[in-house]
DNA sequence: CTGAAAGCGCTTACAG
DNA sequence: CTGAAAGCGCTTACAG
C-alpha cells in the first residue's frame, strides 16, 4: 500500500510526453500553447487516475510565491478576533490562499518572533493587528518586500495600507447618547497598553463628545485599566469613587474584556445597572446580548473588516508582484453601529 | 533598497567555503562534522549580518517535511473551538510547527475539499474534528501516509488515534444531578447532524442516568435540534409541550449553541429559570457564567484536549517518519467537570 | 504542436 | 576538516 507520491514525470513517462507538456496542461495553459485536445484529455485523465497532487513546495520554490498569508492578532480566543479570523480565513480560501493565524498575546517580543517566522515561511502577505508601539517591525516586513495591511490598529505616523473602523466616531456617538440621556459625570475605561490606536481613538471620541457638550471634560474620569489585573483594578477604582462620593453615573468602556470585568465588579459590589450605573461598551459580543440587562454596545462590522482586509492585501500583493508603482495607499475606514439595549438609563 | 534574498551560496561565496559547510553549520551539525570553531563563528556571524533566512520551500522539498499541521473544526468562531484552536496553535508553535486552521461549517463536501487542500500542501499531520459520517476521508488521509488524530469527535467503528472527553460520563453526571434535585421529567436536546459522536454519547449518558434511576426513560423527551433553525424549532417544541401540559421540569442541553437558543426562547416565552425550568448545558462558555441566573454546565478541559492532541499527533508523525510499526493506538479520554451554578432548582 | 534543459535553494550521501 | 555533485518536483524561457 506504500505507494510513492506521483509526480509530473510519472505522468509524462506513462504518457510518453514531456514534463513540460503535462505541466502546461495541468495549469490550464494547454490551449494557449496549442496542445491538442486529445493529448490534454489523456493528461487530465491519467492525473485523475493516479490522484496526482502537485508538490506545492516545488511550485513555490520555483515561482517564488507561497499562496499563504499570515494573520497576527493578540488573541484568537477573544470573540472579536475569533470572528475576524473566521472571516479572514473564509475570504482567503475563496481566493486559494492559506492562512496562518498567530497570537501575539500583546507581547512585543513574541510579535517580533512571529513576524520572523512568517517571513521565513515566505508568506505572500501579512494582515496584522499589532501590539508594538514603534514601527520597526513594519520596516522589517517591508525590507523583505512582503506586503502587509494593518487591521484594527494603525500607526498615525507611519503611512500604511489599513482597514479599520471609525473609532472616534463610534466612541463619540456612544458618549453623546449618554449625554442625551442626561448623564453628566461619564467615565471612560480604556485597556492597556495605552498606546494602541483603538484605545487612543476611542478615548478621543469620548472626549470630543464631552467637549462638544455643555459638560466639561475631566481627566479624572479617564482610567487606563491594566489588562493583567482588570477585575482588581476596576474594583479599586469603583470603591474609591464610591467612598469619595464621586461615582460617575455612566461609564463608556472602550474594550469588551474591560466591560466583562466591569460587569463582574458591579455584580460583586451590588451596583445596579442601569439604575445606579449606565454602561456602554465598544464591541458587541454574545455576553452583552444575553446579559441582564442587555448591554448597549458599539457594533463593529467584523465581516466587512475581514473582507476588506483580505481584498486589500491581495491587491497590494498583485501590484507588488507586477512591480507596479504603489504610490496609492489603500486606507479603508468602516462605520460602527450603536446597538441600543437596556444598560443605559435616563438621568436627571 | 531592493535587495535580493540571500541564499546559502551567497554566504558560502563570500566566505570562500562550500554550501555544504554553511548548511551544516547553520543546522547545528558543525560539531558533529568536525568543522573548526573558527569557521563556524565566521559562518554564524555573516549569516546574522546578511539577515539570512533559509528558504523553507527548498528545505521542505528536499527533506519532504513541511513542519506544518492542519486543524479542521466546524467553526472557529464558536467559543469552544476558538479556545481549542488557540491552545493548539500555542503547542504547535512551541514545537516549531505552523498551523493552518480550516472551518468545515458542518459541511461534508467542504471538509473533503479542505482535506484535499491540506494534503496538497503536504502538511505533516492533521488534527480533525470531523463532520463527515463515514470514514472515507480518513482512508484518504491514510493513503497519502499523513498522520492524523481525531479530536472532540470520533468513529467507534474505525480505529484511530484520538483525544476526546468522556461525554457519556459528563452527560450522565449532569443528568444525575438533575435527578438528585428531584426532577422527574428531564428532556435532552442534541444538535444536528445527529450522527456526531459527541451528541450520540451525551444522549447516551443522559439515558444511562435515567435508566439507572427510578424514573423510566421516554424517547419523547429527546429532541434533535436542527442547527439551521435552532430558535424556531426549540420555540415550537416548548410551545407544544406547554400546550399539552407535558412540559419537562429540566432540560439537559448537549451543545452550547443549542443552549443559547434555548435561553432566548425561554426569555421570549417568559419561562423562568430555574423556577419553571432547570437547565444544564454541555460546554462552559462566557455567556453561561454571566447569565442571570448563571448556567450550570459541564466544563471541558479545553487546554488539555489541545495539548494532548498536538502531543499525540507529533508522536505519531515521528513514529511514522521513523517507519516504526505503529501497532499501538493513542486514545486519550479526558474528564469533564460539572460546574454548579444557579440554573437548576430543587423539584418536589 | 512538443521537448530538452536550466534553475529555484536547500540537504545529504560520498569522496578525499 | 571540507567540497563537488546529485536531486527533491516543479515552471519557464528557448528552440525547433
Amino acid at each position: 500500500m506504500k505507494h510513492k507520491k506521483v509526480s509530473l514525470s510519472d505522468i509524462a513517462e506513462k504518457l510518453g510526453v514531456s514534463k513540460t507538456l503535462v505541466s502546461m496542461v495541468l495549469n490550464g495553459k494547454g490551449d494557449e500553447n496549442g496542445i491538442s485536445k486529445a493529448t490534454q484529455e489523456r493528461v487530465f485523465k491519467l492525473a485523475q487516475e493516479l490522484n496526482y497532487k502537485p508538490n506545492q513546495f516545488a511550485r513555490s520554490l520555483r515561482i517564488g510565491k507561497s499562496n499563504t498569508i499570515g494573520l497576527i492578532v493578540s488573541d484568537i480566543s477573544n470573540p472579536f478576533y475569533a470572528k475576524m479570523a473566521r472571516y479572514v480565513e473564509d475570504y482567503c480560501s475563496q481566493n486559494q490562499y492559506n492562512l496562518i493565524i498567530c497570537n501575539s498575546d500583546e507581547n512585543s517580543t513574541k510579535e517580533h518572533k512571529i513576524i520572523d517566522t512568517l517571513l521565513e515561511k515566505q508568506v505572500d502577505g501579512i494582515i496584522i493587528s499589532s501590539t508594538i508601539e514603534d514601527t520597526e517591525h513594519l520596516q522589517k516586513i517591508q525590507n523583505e518586500q512582503v506586503s502587509y495591511v494593518l487591521v484594527d490598529r494603525i500607526y498615525s505616523s507611519y503611512p500604511s495600507h489599513y482597514v479599520v473602523v471609525d473609532n472616534v466616531f463610534g466612541a463619540r456617538e456612544a458618549t453623546q447618547y449618554l449625554l442625551e440621556q442626561g448623564h453628566k459625570r461619564i467615565a471612560c475605561f480604556t485597556i492597556s497598553p495605552a498606546h494602541i490606536s483603538t484605545q487612543v481613538e476611542r478615548f478621543l471620541g469620548y472626549k470630543q463628545a464631552i467637549d462638544l457638550s455643555t459638560e466639561s471634560f475631566d481627566d479624572f474620569y479617564h482610567k487606563v485599566i491594566p489588562r493583567e489585573n482588570m477585575y482588581k483594578s476596576i474594583y479599586n477604582i469603583l470603591r474609591d469613587w464610591s467612598n469619595n462620593k464621586v461615582m460617575p453615573t455612566a461609564i463608556f468602556s472602550a474594550n469588551n474584556q474591560i466591560t466583562l470585568a466591569l460587569l463582574e465588579v458591579c455584580k460583586e459590589m451590588k451596583i445596579l445597572i442601569p439604575s445606579k450605573l449606565s454602561i456602554i461598551s465598544f464591541d458587541d459580543i454574545d455576553v452583552f446580548r444575553f446579559y441582564n440587562p442587555p448591554i448597549t454596545s458599539v457594533l463593529q462590522p467584523i465581516e466587512s473588516i475581514a473582507q476588506k482586509a483580505v481584498e486589500t492585501l491581495l491587491k497590494v500583493i498583485s501590484k507588488t508582484k507586477a512591480n507596479e508603482e504603489l504610490n496609492e495607499l489603500y486606507q479603508v475606514k468602516l462605520q460602527t453601529n450603536l446597538i441600543l439595549r437596556e444598560s443605559v438609563a435616563k438621568y436627571n
